[in-house]
DNA sequence: TGCTTTTTGTAACAATTAGTACAAAATACT
DNA sequence: AGTATTTTGTACTAATTGTTACAAAAAGCA
């Protein structure tokens, strides 16, 4: 079904993830819409048309990084190997993206720590990008449990909870002390806790 | 030694105090001059004059920020009781800071979260902040196992990253997923890896 | 009483902010 | 070719941004 009228010179997912490289190195607040502008190409009158303003494009690349790394994160828990080894695949992944350069750690967690408190869409995100990870570790946890390779006294709920909360505060820490030495350690001391 | 001129007509830690409430609650980049002249009560002349300006003053938080609650938590964690409970301790109390109303989470965290790439006072601020943590820790974590309170095969050193790594995983779930009842199950969670 | 010093209030600054008006341009359909 | 529809570029808006200028006010000291 081809639109009528002029075309658009520019590519829509393109332009999203320019904006999201914005939103995720500067916060909201501090991205102003001539930053945007500069980032995707795009003129105020174009960038207007297409996205409608500045919170509904923010809205739009909070909802693409959740989809981009929901897939990634549940391939690597996915994979043919054994439980515990996707576990921390998950955490070096996770490490590795922290201290790439130029880094800016996850954007979720970035935008809920700005911004959850005052902006329901964020709130949204935050929370369904976390309940994703928690069903899914939930998931391959029990498989662990029921193929022996994981053998622990305390629940599934403890584990998963646990880990859970050790994801955020890895991610958390490496932005604040910003050393991987460290980061390594406290993927191995996590691992200690499901052994 | 009084000074000469005119006397000031506010409460210098007053004011850091008013300013923090509100680079707390909108982040740094949110909070224009106006909002601080407006939560201090002080005009611009006086703000600009007192504390040079926006940034300067935003360090005069941070700074207050830490002290103060360096202060509680060593309390916290050097109280005459048993260290596991210390340690849980410190994990509820920091809960209940997270679910009060109207809390927006640890200052620090989400300064860090929000700016330490961009601004070496957060980054150090942060990092010092964190490092008195882990040092706490280790030293009451050391304690616990010379008084046989704490027994595992686990080295000082993971218990102690994980333990740091679970407070701050913590603190940023309580502001994505805002729910006490998954809060205090976590805190359970964390408690059993130093069974 | 004057002189110095500091604080205070008012007014202003240039720059930047998010968003809009409007006409020209580019397409599809008749 | 003419019409409808959408996108695009330029120019503009009104509000807000962080910061400063300056004179009046309030104190100590001579």
């Amino acid at each position: 079904m081809k639109q009528t009228g002029r075309p658009r010179l520019f590519d829509q997912d393109k332009v999203i993830e320019d904006a999201m490289k914005v939103f995720w190195e500067k916060g909201y607040e501090a991205s102003s819409t001539d930053d945007l502008c500069k980032a995707t190409g795009l003129g105020r009158s174009s960038l207007y048309n297409a996205f409608g303003n500045k919170h509904d494009l923010y809205k739009r690349t909070l909802k693409k990084y959740h989809e981009q790394w929901m897939a990634v994160q549940l391939n690597i828990l996915t994979q043919p190997i054994p439980v515990k080894k996707r576990i921390e695949n998950l955490f070096t992944w996770s490490m590795d993206r922290d201290f790439e350069k130029n880094s800016n750690g996850c954007f979720l967690i970035k935008a809920s720590v700005e911004r959850s408190q005052s902006d329901s869409d964020v709130q949204k995100w935050g929370d369904v990008h976390a309940k994703f990870l928690e069903q899914t570790l939930l998931k391959i946890v029990n498989e662990g449990i029921e193929s022996h390779e994981i053998e622990s006294e305390k629940t599934v709920n403890d584990l998963v909870q646990s880990l859970l909360c050790s994801y955020y505060g890895l991610r958390t820490l490496n932005a604040t002390i910003r050393n991987k030495k460290v980061a390594e350690q406290m993927v191995q001391a996590t691992m200690t806790n499901i052994a």
